[in-house]
RNA sequence: GGGCCUGUAGCUCAGUUGGUUAGAGCACUGUGCUGAUAACGCAGGGGUCAGUGGUUCGAAUCCACUCAGGCCCA
């Protein structure tokens, strides 16, 4: 009779797929949670619990958000949730930062010529609209990337409670005296009459004069130079906007260069010049200028000529000669022409030295009266007229012509100049705000450590911080000018009446109403007196918008501690966002904003170069979640030390789907065995538990340490590799190939199989519980499982952080498990040869007999003896205790010395319930095809 | 050009204060099983530790330079 002893079995039952069908299954869990409310359920169950404060970096709203921001906030999410699990109340709060230029720019393009028929109200409202439709967009993509947050309740900076919080800072900051008002060039249209940003100019090539000219030198520089030549002496210098000699002001050298002073012929003079250049540029401006039979006459380093005195191209005056490290030799000649009104190096050597901020044109681009022959002229124009100046002076060496790249105005097409314009800058010295923040820096917890030297680096020597904008989409800055005098109106009181009206109404309230309505009745000029005043046309900074977050969104909200736990970001946001809510927040607090700042790489491709959309390399958050659904993705992000740049493509996220899938198996494995387990019946006491199940719950207790440890360092992917090995190497490999014996044969409820069920249920509660950070949708899914079995939370993102098991740890057995398996590793890999050569197909048709020399091998066997067949999955194993040497000859090496291994067929039939090969099988009449064992389970049943 | 950072098998990562033959997982190849089966097991191949030059008895590890790449400046 060939019974079908397959029906006695207990094989894994579970409607849990092996195919995890991510894409349905994803946004029917996004829907449920959104209907029985998680964030809140979360909130309540946490309230009064210890907070924990992950302050959100507000993204700007695009069409196409990198999969960067996408990492940024899957980020954000896994430490939300581990904390949260960890029994804290940790609440997120996301945040956009809607101004700015990006999308002013955009709307204005959309609008083109019509945008000069609309009022500043009717542009901003475009702007409002185009930030809010990307909010909604963005929004649902982050909650399909599974984060978790109160995402009816974001923080956008166009939101009136925020504008007004932005002028609360600003408030305080102008009582402390760090608001002033100073000349800076931009860059400026003539002809649209605009200051222009970064983003708006766009290069063509031009052709404008190259000159080289001599700059008399009034201090004598025989020390320097010792030698017989005398003569007028001079340093070179080079341009190729001559209109920008009136605003001269300083000669730059480089501190470090050789610069020699050289004695040549004039061919019209006849007489002998000489004129210092850079050493490394002197061939050059030789060739270029036609200079020809030069001598060198002496040589020293840029440092030396500091504070030489030469008399100014076109006025009457004397200016100096200055250091500064961006001197380069490429191109000029080493000796740099610096106008402090015109240009961005030139202003900031200007500060340094002092000088002043000159800047003869104005907003048509024309010399004004201080350049009393040119007064009116177009400065572009006058080039000519300022080559011949100098040449009848005798200054001119050489006028060419050159092409060259330069920046011209986006919508008009026309070239741009710098211009000193009046801008509101942010003391960084007042009150020692640079030397607090430095200070602040090192009570901050830098992750990784050198963001601290980072941020030091760019606090030392940054600028004064020039927070005005001459754009409309932003929170306008609330001073006033007085019509009568010009004063300017920069009063606490008249900003306090602001911080209100923002309250109210938005910032938008600035342009609808008139000075009167937005001032206080009785204002009036400290100057003149007078009570008329024109409103300030310029925006902030965002960021000092977004740099106010730390008041507007963490310190005003109760829910949220101050200063925040964490700020997490990408590694710009070091000059950025950390340093300026860093600033802002001493400034008017007194103490950093943030007690750790964690930075992440940033993403690039799979050869490690940028990711641009020009390049084809560019993934998007919408593109990447086409492709994979979110679990897929947090795996990948969790996968790699996105401390460093991520490489990441289509491709490589593909391949974590593989080690998804093993995780989900191992999962799958665990519920197909506990399909008739309940806890509450079913458990089996530890001390009554076998040897290798408690084995397992020192290693899973050991693996939940070692995890618990990962994610509060941050290293997420060492989470991941931790859980894949486990599931790999203790699970797969191991643990749950060697349990279906027990599990599937022996008796349904009998001891062995409730005491391995017992593990496999703390396995699988306390895995997915460690990687329900990360797997947020799966880890929930297998939790619907364990709650058919037990009563659990409602959902695993309620659930608490898997605790301490002091009691699983035992080291005894820990030791000698490894050994055994030490020596089940020879026992495979001599199975493998076996098999190799056709003796056996499945292990269980050997029987392998083990020869052990060595008196510790041999008692840790002997103990062991009945298992060891189970542990090599063998139909039977004999330990043979031998003197020294004295191996069977037969007996093949292993890397354990003293032990030998034979391998042979196993005695005996196969059983056909448990295939396992035994010299029982035949013994019993009813059950002819089955082993003693089996026959023993199945009477237990 | 400057500051900070990165560079270990095809991929993702480990490699204590310098110390045997540089490890793991995945992928790959071969193979077994067919009661985890769109699974699972076993075995195997694969690395000039970016390069060069130093320090040292000894360097993936320390130092200098170079190359490639990133962020932020200029």
């Amino acid at each position: 009779m060939n019974k079908n002893y397959k029906d006695t079995l207990n094989l894994p039952k579970t409607s849990f797929g092996m195919r995890a069908n991510l894409a349905q299954k994803e946004p029917q869990f996004l829907s449920r949670w959104k209907e029985m409310k998680l964030y809140s359920r979360i909130r309540e169950a946490r309230l009064g619990k210890p907070k924990y404060t992950l302050h959100d970096g507000p993204p700007y709203p695009t069409g196409d958000l990198h999969i960067g921001t996408g990492m940024n906030k899957i980020l954000k999410d896994i430490i939300v949730r581990f904390q949260t699990m960890g029994d804290l109340d940790a609440p997120f709060i996301p945040g956009w930062d809607c101004h700015g230029l990006p999308i002013e720019h955009k709307v204005m393009t959309e609008l083109a010529s019509r945008a000069q028929e609309m009022t500043d109200s009717q542009i901003r409202q475009r702007c409002r609209q185009f930030a809010l439709r990307y909010v909604e967009a963005n929004r649902k993509q982050f909650q399909s990337l599974g984060c978790i947050g109160d995402w009816d309740n974001p923080y956008l900076t166009i939101n009136p409670r925020y504008e007004s919080a932005v002028l609360k800072i600003f408030k305080l900051m102008v009582e402390k005296g760090y608001i002033y008002r100073e000349l800076k060039p931009i860059h400026w249209c003539f002809s649209c009459r605009t200051a222009l940003a970064e983003a708006e100019l766009e290069y063509r090539d031009r052709e404008d004069p190259s000159i080289y000219l001599h700059l008399p030198l009034i201090s004598p520089i025989d020390r320097l130079f010792p030698g017989e030549e005398t003569g007028p002496a001079s340093i070179l210098v080079w341009t190729t906007t001559p209109w920008t000699l009136p605003g001269n002001l300083a000669t730059a050298v480089h501190p470090e260069f050789q610069y020699v002073l050289v004695t040549y012929p004039d061919p019209e003079s006849k007489q002998i010049r000489r004129m210092i250049v850079a050493e490394g540029t002197l061939e050059r401006v030789a060739r270029e200028t036609g200079v020809a039979g030069y001598s060198i006459v002496g040589k020293v380093p840029g440092r030396e000529l500091e504070g030489l005195l030469y008399r100014h191209p076109w006025f009457d005056k004397e200016c100096p000669v200055i250091l500064a490290d961006y001197v380069n030799l490429e191109d000029g000649t080493g000796c740099v022409h610096t106008a402090p009104g015109h240009g961005q190096e030139d202003y900031l050597s200007g500060r340094k030295y002092g000088l002043e901020i000159i800047s003869p044109v104005d907003g048509d681009g024309a010399f004004t009266d201080e350049v009393t022959d040119l007064a009116g002229r177009n400065v572009l124009e006058a080039n000519e007229m300022i080559v011949e100046r100098l040449r009848g002076k005798g200054l001119l060496l050489s006028r060419q012509t050159i092409s060259h790249s330069y920046p011209h105005c986006w919508r008009c097409h026309q070239p741009v100049i710098f211009r000193a314009t009046r801008q509101w800058f942010v003391s960084l010295t007042n009150r020692g705000l640079r030397e607090k923040a430095l200070d602040e820096v090192e009570r901050v917890r830098w992750v990784p450590n050198w963001g601290k030297s980072r941020i030091r680096a760019m606090l030392e020597r940054r600028p004064d911080w020039c927070i005005s904008r001459q754009r409309k989409w932003g929170v306008p800055i609330p001073v006033f000018y007085c019509r009568k005098c010009g004063e300017i109106l920069l009063d606490p009181g008249v900003i306090e009446n602001m911080i209100r009206l923002f309250e109210e109404r938005g910032s938008d309230c600035w342009f609808e109403l008139s000075e009167e309505d937005l001032l206080p009745q009785d204002v009036s000029c400290s100057h003149c007196g007078g009570r008329k005043f024109k409103k300030e046309n310029d925006i902030f900074d965002v960021w000092f918008e977004s740099g106010s977050s730390h008041r507007a969104v963490v310190m005003e909200n109760s829910e949220l501690r101050y200063p925040a736990d964490l700020y997490l970001e990408g590694t710009d946001q070091h000059r950025g966002w950390f340093q300026l809510s860093l600033l802002l927040a001493i400034a008017t607090t007194d103490q950093a904003p943030f007690r750790t700042v964690l930075t992440h790489g940033f993403v690039v491709d799979q050869k490690g170069e940028k990711m641009s959309k020009s390049r084809g390399n560019f993934i998007s958050v919408e593109g990447a979640l086409k492709k994979f659904p979110a679990d897929i993705l947090r795996l990948w992000f969790s996968s790699v030390d996105y401390r460093k740049d991520i490489g990441v493509s289509l491709d490589l996220i593909r391949k974590i789907s593989e080690s998804y899938r093993k995780i989900r198996n191992t999962f799958k494995y665990c519920l197909g065995n506990l399909s008739d387990f309940k806890p509450e019946t079913d458990r089996v006491p530890l001390g009554e538990m076998d040897e290798i199940d408690r084995w397992a719950l020192q290693e899973v207790e050991e693996l939940r340490d070692r995890v618990t440890r990962a994610y509060q360092k941050f290293e997420f992917h060492k989470v991941y590799r931790e859980i894949h090995n486990f599931s790999v190497i203790q699970m797969s490999s191991f643990y749950m190939d060697v349990l279906k014996d027990r599990l599937y044969t022996y008796a349904a409820n009998g001891p062995e199989r409730r005491s391995t069920q017992t593990a496999l249920w703390e396995i699988t509660s306390i895995l997915t519980r460690l990687l329900a950070p990360i797997l947020v949708f799966t880890a929930e899914e297998v939790w619907e499982y364990l709650r058919s079995m037990t009563d659990l939370e409602e959902s695993v993102h309620l659930s608490l952080w898997p605790a301490e098991q002091p009691e699983w740890r035992d080291e005894g057995l820990k030791e000698k498990w490894d050994r055994l398996l030490l020596l089940r590793a020879e026992a495979l890999k001599l199975l493998e040869k076996y098999r190799g050569e056709g003796m056996i197909g499945t292990s269980l048709e050997a029987g392998i007999v083990v020869q052990v020399a060595d008196p510790e091998w041999e008692h840790l066997l002997k103990e062991y003896e009945d298992e060891l067949p189970k542990l090599f999955i063998v139909s039977e194993v004999e330990v043979q205790p031998v003197t020294k040497g004295d191996f069977d000859p037969a007996a093949h090496a292993t890397e354990l010395p003293g032990i030998r291994l034979l391998v042979g067929r196993a005695r005996g039939e196969k059983c056909a319930r448990c295939w396992k090969y035994s010299p029982t099988v035949g013994d019993f009449r009813d059950h002819p095809q089955l082993c003693a064992q089996c026959l023993e389970q199945m009477a237990i049943c």
